[in-house]
DNA sequence: CCCTGATAAAGTGTGTACACTTTTTGCGGT
DNA sequence: ACCGCAAAAAGTGTACACACTTTATCAGGG
């Protein structure tokens, strides 16, 4: 029982995100039943199965009798979708700032440091940016609400895929430090609307930055998709 | 063409979906997927994909290789469903206060006058339960950002087969449409701040009494599941 | 050359069979 | 009676087959 109990299905299910997450599989790539059953040596019902579950946790999209594809973004949506983070995190982050434990405080503020030393040394952008997006789970889990916690990650999850163009963004970097400063501040300071508003500024901002980089650099989304660029993205 | 070409599996999954929320199927409920594949006269297979997709969006639970059953929530769960929900409605009606149309208003303003004749007249319970349902629909579709809608109301979908309980518990009516009242005279005047707060408080308020109803008269989720006491739910 | 429509190919949706797991049943020992 | 334990029953997970829908291919007419 140490290993859980995977169904094929979950361990196909698992195998999709990594790639949608690691950028195997970037927006707009279509996903074929039979291709992906011969490829993970099963058949297409589990392959079916996890493909009906991603496309609920909204990962991928999906109708009728249509190809399903790795859910793809339009600028509004994402914008909503960023909005929407920004409001979640706000709350969590509100309640965190009364509910961390000093050890989690602690952990914080380690993350926050290692990512100032990355950015100081001129680090790997994809290591710091795995750090921004542990900086901000954090916050969120620091909230001790599970329904809380899973519906802000279910939210940053879907931007994920999208995340990984930020971190060539030019200048962005030193700003999100900036931005977690004033964030960690008001949480060790116990102010909890401060904290709301910075961070609530801040992912919205992070959002915006995002799409206008997107909208700009793209023609299709094929020119961000080749593999190489990017590292493994541990998940 | 009219008609919208709803898969089997769909078809299966929105009856399944009105069972929770009528009261046919209660918390605690085993689905097994040959009973239900030969009640609605379709195999197994879409049965297990309406499954599937249920028990993605929380209404269900399923663990490998064991009967799914629907969702039932311990009190502590229930806590923090309602938290979150709190915050996540606070989140919206913060950016409605700004954002909704006077039509919109006009239409919130209305349902908000039936509840209070319905109340007045002493109508049926089960009729301004569903006005207080729309009550909050209402004030969340008006901050018009798709993505906190649909996480604020498939967080609201997972309490709402519990929510039947409280409409029998005494006083909470009229508590209930006095914070209404409070809540929209806040957004009337404008005051996004004080509209989030009234109804974080509202909610929460809400899940405690619900909570502490189902606590006390609980001996088995069974004593309440009989039909017949509650009537249908337009869903 | 570009449409248009027929036809073939590809792909999804569902039924069915069967292996494997869990739960229940029932029997013998204490 | 009460346990344990083995065998049967029930139920889930997966493979595979086939019908139906969508997408791609291609031939003929403008």
């Amino acid at each position: 029982m140490t290993d859980r109990d995977l169904t094929q299905a979950d361990t196909v299910r698992l195998a999709i995100e990594r790639e949608i997450f690691g950028g195997q599989l970037a927006p707009g790539d279509a996903l074929e039943e039979g291709r992906l059953a011969s490829r993970f040596g099963v058949s297409r019902t589990p392959v079916r199965e996890a493909i009906t579950q991603l496309a609920q946790a909204g990962l991928i999209t999906k109708r009728a009798h249509k190809r399903a594809v790795v859910a793809q973004l339009d600028p509004s949506t994402m914008l909503e979708l960023f909005e929407a983070l920004a409001e979640l995190e706000g709350a969590a982050v509100f309640l965190s700032t009364s509910r961390m434990s000093e050890a989690e405080k602690g952990a914080l503020k380690d993350v926050h440091e290692a990512a100032a030393e990355n950015l100081g040394n001129g680090g790997d952008p994809n290591e710091y940016a795995d750090l921004g997006f542990a900086f901000h789970q954090q916050i969120v889990r620091g909230c001790h609400n599970t329904a809380l916690i899973d519906t802000t990650e279910w939210l940053a999850l879907r931007v994920l895929p999208y995340r990984r163009f930020q971190v060539v963004a030019p200048g962005r970097l030193q700003r999100n430090q900036t931005d977690h400063d004033a964030i960690i501040s008001a949480i060790f300071a116990g102010d909890a609307e401060a904290a709301r508003e910075e961070i609530r500024r801040h992912t919205l901002e992070q959002g915006d930055a995002l799409m206008r980089f997107i909208a700009l650099n793209k023609t299709s989304h094929a020119d961000f998709h080749p593999n190489g660029l990017i590292k493994e993205q541990p998940l």
